[in-house]
DNA sequence: TAATTAAAAGATATTCTTGTCCTTTTCTGG
DNA sequence: CCAGAAAAGGACAAGAATATCTTTTAATTA
């Protein structure tokens, strides 16, 4: 088990790998995004469709057309792309699956895995869609293999 | 997403019931642990023969029978039983699916996340099979809805 | 306006996870 | 040894996640 689901991995990349292509205002076609993070092209269009739909990506059809996200949306939370796509179970669910998460009925991993939980919690909120866009850029970071 | 599968969390949640409801000596039908902890009987089932066929648990046939697990297998780190349910991915796996997580080749999110797992990591490995059997026997801890 | 480009939409396929059912084996106590 | 108890095993079913294919819609530009 993976911490994110594969859905939840190619939309990071994929927000991730236009954020900083489309950082100068070019917009990246679904080939180019599908090669650049090595996902299944069929497959990322239809998350990005759905993503399109939610507001945190902009598309537009028709030549030149492509994906690219606007300034507001670079400033944007990872957790608000992670919530997006694979719901808050993460931030706030119980880590051995009881209905609710709570103090009064805790589970015996509760008082360790909420301080792992917060730091998730954290690292994604603290996190901007746009924030690696140098890093990318010069190609310190990676997004495929 | 939850951090682990679902059949990982019936499988937690059915050692540590077994581990506390055997730490005096008996045996623990299926129905009981099925009840104990919420989960679907027969696929409960399943789980627990593949983790008796790994060695995790201890089971026996026939009247008085069931499983349990002995002093030696209480004294085991969690991490033994989500290694044998969910795999290793949560301790080495890269958080965006990169197929390989690596200093030299990292994902934007890799110093961060490997915080994270590393705590992952430790809370598993510290914490064992049969640590929460007082909690437990009192009433303190909960493993069901 | 026609041709082309690229995403949106809808339908279908495949695979994995989760869950159930039925039969078989093994053990125990009478 | 026999009857009942309980787990093991094999087969199947339902659902969700992942992946692909085809058609439609919208935009551009020539
Ligand atoms: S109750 Fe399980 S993590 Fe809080
Ligand atoms: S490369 Fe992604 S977590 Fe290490």
């Amino acid at each position: 088990m993976a911490i994110f689901s594969k859905t939840c991995e190619y939309a990071i990349r994929a927000v991730f790998y236009i954020a900083h292509k489309s950082s100068l205002g070019s917009k990246v076609g679904i080939k180019d995004i599908a090669a650049g993070i090595d996902s299944p092209e069929l497959y990322l269009a239809k998350i990005l469709q759905d993503l399109s739909r939610k507001g945190l990506i902009k598309s537009a059809k028709g030549p030149n057309g492509g994906f690219y996200i606007d300034e507001a949306a670079r400033a944007r939370p990872l957790s608000d792309l992670v919530e997006a796509v694979d719901g808050n179970g993460l931030f706030y669910g119980c880590a051995l699956g009881l209905k609710q998460c709570s103090e009064i009925n805790p589970c015996p991993l509760h008082n360790q895995f909420k301080a792992i939980r917060d730091q998730i919690y954290l690292l994604l909120h603290q996190t901007t869609l746009g924030e690696f866009n140098q890093e990318l850029l010069k190609g310190l970071l990676s997004l495929k293999k």
